[in-house]
DNA sequence: ATAATATTTCTATATTATTGGAAATATAGA
DNA sequence: TCTATATTTCCAATAATATAGAAATATTAT
């Protein structure tokens, strides 16, 4: 991952509201969420949604689809999993036992 | 960890001078490295390095001693480990088959 | 076709963050 | 003490981001 991509997703999580969808769609697995029930969930009204759901999407942090009239939205796990591995790359000076072991789910 | 700390932390670390000085410190290990080292190897002025390292020990994502007249950073694994369980917690709605794993170190 | 629902775009305003020079503070060594 | 080095604080200009109402777009159902 390069330096630029980083900050780009971890500004989206950056934010109260952002960070709140993120969380939802990442424990809502691979089925998503609508963006209304993202919505109502988290009393954000529509326009500050969408507003936010297109700065998680440009960070690559979600994916969208289609379904009629609705939009479904789902973490982008790979990207998740990408920031955190940039994050911790090379860490401890390559000494693993100073690092506490992160499970992976 | 709240929502508050997450966002703290996530804030402090989207910005690039504050990404790479974190990213740094987290491959030095718990040694840690000084101020100066720290803007000599990413060409940062003395100012902005430490407005940003304040913000970086604000969010509890680095640690400083004092050594004589220098002052030693560390990366606190503890904090970025609570991070990073806080957004991938509950993942992919409870079916660890679906994540991939992710390594300690 | 019309009405109802879902989502996005447009727009303006308000708030917050970034930058780095200069000065201040603190420690070390001669 | 005097000087050099390390780091932080102060400050002001500049830039970026968040909010949500209203209007626009898209789909579904009657």
């Amino acid at each position: 991952m390069k330096m630029k991509a980083a900050v780009d997703a971890l500004a989206a999580l950056a934010q109260e509201s952002r960070l709140a969808v993120f969380r939802l769609l990442v424990q809502a697995g691979k089925t998503g969420l609508a963006a209304g029930v993202l919505g109502d969930k988290l009393g954000i009204p529509p326009a500050t949604l969408s507003f936010h759901l297109k700065g998680l999407t440009h960070a690559r942090l979600v994916k969208s689809r289609s379904a009629g009239r609705y939009v479904i939205y789902t973490a982008n796990y790979v990207e998740m999993d990408r920031l955190i591995a940039y994050l911790t790359e090379h860490c401890c000076a390559g000494d693993a036992a100073q690092c506490a072991p992160r499970k992976s789910c």
